[in-house]
RNA sequence: GGCGCUAUCGUCUAGGGGUCAGGACGGAUGGUUCUCAGCCAUCAAACCGGGGUUCGAAUCCCCGUAGCGCUACCA
């Protein structure tokens, strides 16, 4: 039998990151098996879809690298792949199963519905629907009919009984079918639920198995129920776990950035994203930690899915997209660190490509997100330098720290080569020369010349600022520092 | 309330009737370097509780507890 997996997100809003991780081992299983992942947008619920989210949900994907077989923008035999524009299919479903005696109609408003849940909840009993319209005769639903009502057709579900499936992740897991009810199949706007267009399509798409979260765990027996009616084979389902925020609750908006796109603001790198989600409820042996999309797509099996809800790690995640940054190669580094900074609004288009080659080697291992190009290499993207207080204030404790920056602006000065070399060489020119400590010149100048006590080595700041930039800078700082230190010394 | 899922270091996890319960993130300490980052080394840190089965249970079974999910004419 071929694998067809299918990922069908509601667009209701952005990806979410469970999303992402659901559509990734799809793929994943999808590509480890040589099979086909579809995508299908279930936009069922007219109310809430929305074109841009469905639009947002492409993006999402995209940026994560992941790439569908068959669905919106790529076609396949067995489209459309929008539950919107495949409304005969429900029908045509509800037919057979209202033939068989599955479905009926049922035609009470939300507002009768409401009132016998309530009273089921003052009787103590659960709510659930009380199958009241199960056996409505021909004049009854007539009588309705011609009142204005139009009924939502529910499915006839067996009065006893169990259903059962072997989940790829948890095992068997069983639902006694009294404790299901009569749900809805077709709204009275003729529209399909969830459960009921979600099978409808699974069958018509050929889907083998269907990896989702686990929250859709007590759909399964209606699922199945619906399958069985229709006379279907029922695909084989894995439930993965949720993921969870760092209290345990299920992730969501009030956790940060939950959306993709939020992430790659933030500057987190696709491969890193992908790699990380992975991990969240897989693992291949409990050792390797780094992989690519194609690796994944070689090694993932659903029965190494893990059961157990995970706790999403944002430092875990920045570590994973450090990794990633360091393996990346040079230029693809600097098209990425570049690309970053122009979208949170650097102007780099005076920067030659030698200069934006250095910056970026510059930062070296320093980042953790690409966010962190930002505030590492913030000192040589601004026309000035902002003092960090707490550097400055270190600064200001250095003992004739004006005489020291006074004498590198001068070394710097006399340097007529510029070279990242040859600085080196008159800074500690320079050192030798007053007998200081190495480290006791580079750390006020470090400050001067970045506004930070951390910064990328000292002989890069001063090549990467020029030396206009850097004599300026030092001069600037010893000038304040005069005017300054005696006061914080009183 | 009902139904369901889950339970190994703070976090992600490996393992699974007899192990020093392994790895990674994070944390701590030391080394290296002009700072930071990185790198290297070292350390602390876990089998939810109670019963049972067994020579032996973290592992199998039962019960409990906790967390989470579902309980819509949402998906």
């Amino acid at each position: 039998m071929s694998v067809r997996v299918r990922f069908a997100p509601s667009p209701t809003g952005f990806l979410h990151v469970g999303g992402a991780r659901t559509a990734l081992f799809n793929q994943l299983f999808a590509r480890s098996q040589g099979g086909v992942f579809v995508l299908r947008i279930e936009d069922t619920d007219t109310e809430r879809s929305t074109d841009t989210s469905t639009q947002a949900i492409f993006d999402a994907l995209r940026w994560l690298g992941l790439t569908w077989d068959e669905g919106p923008g790529v076609g396949g035999e067995h489209g459309p792949y929008f539950q919107s524009e495949r409304g005969e299919h429900y029908l045509a479903a509800l037919r057979r199963l209202e033939a068989a005696g599955a479905a009926y109609p049922a035609y009470e408003t939300p507002e009768e519905l409401e009132a016998m849940r309530e009273a089921q909840t003052q009787r103590g009993e659960s709510p659930r629907y009380d199958g009241r319209a199960r056996d409505l005769s021909g004049a009854e639903r007539a009588a309705f009919e011609a009142a204005g009502r139009r009924p939502a057709w529910r499915f006839r579900l067996p009065a006893s009984g169990e259903t059962a499936w072997d989940d790829i992740v948890r095992g068997r897991i069983a639902f006694q079918n009294e404790v299901l009810d009569d749900f809805v199949l077709v709204r009275s706007d003729g529209l399909p639920t969830y459960n009921f267009a979600c099978v409808v399509d699974d069958i018509a798409m050929r889907i083998s198995h269907v990896v989702r979260g686990d929250d859709h765990i007590s759909n399964t027996p209606r699922q199945l129920l619906i399958y069985s009616a229709l006379a279907a084979a029922p695909p084989r389902f894995a439930h993965a776990s949720m993921i969870l925020g760092p209290d345990g609750k299920r992730l969501s908006k009030r956790h940060g950035a939950t959306s993709v796109e939020a992430f790659g603001e933030q500057g987190i790198v696709p491969e890193a994203m992908v790699n990380f989600l992975a991990l969240l409820g897989w693992a291949l042996d409990g050792k390797t930690e780094l992989f690519t999309l194609a690796e994944l797509e070689r090694v993932f099996t659903l029965e190494r899915v893990g059961a157990n809800p995970a706790v999403f790690d944002t430092a875990k995640l920045e570590w994973i997209n450090a990794q990633h940054l360091k393996r990346l190669a040079e230029p693809d580094r600097i098209a990425r660190v570049t690309a970053f900074l122009r979208a949170r609004g650097h102007d780099l288009s005076g920067r030659s490509e030698a200069w934006i080659r250095e910056f970026v080697h510059a930062l070296g291992d320093r980042l953790k997100t690409l966010a962190d190009a930002e505030t590492v290499g913030g000192f040589a993207l601004a026309e000035d330098v902002t003092y960090e207080p707490d550097a400055w204030a270190s600064l200001l404790q250095r003992p004739q720290a004006d005489d020291k920056l006074t004498a590198l602006a001068g070394a710097i000065a006399a340097d007529s080569e510029g070279s990242l070399a040859s600085i080196e060489a008159a800074i500690r020119a320079l050192a030798a020369e007053r007998g200081i400590k190495f480290g006791d010149l580079v750390a006020p100048a470090r400050v001067a010349l970045t506004g930070r006590s951390a910064s990328p080595g000292i002989f890069e700041v001063v090549h990467l600022l020029g030396r206009e930039q850097s004599m300026a800078r030092l001069r600037a700082a010893a000038a304040r520092w005069a005017a300054e230190a005696p006061a914080a010394a009183g």
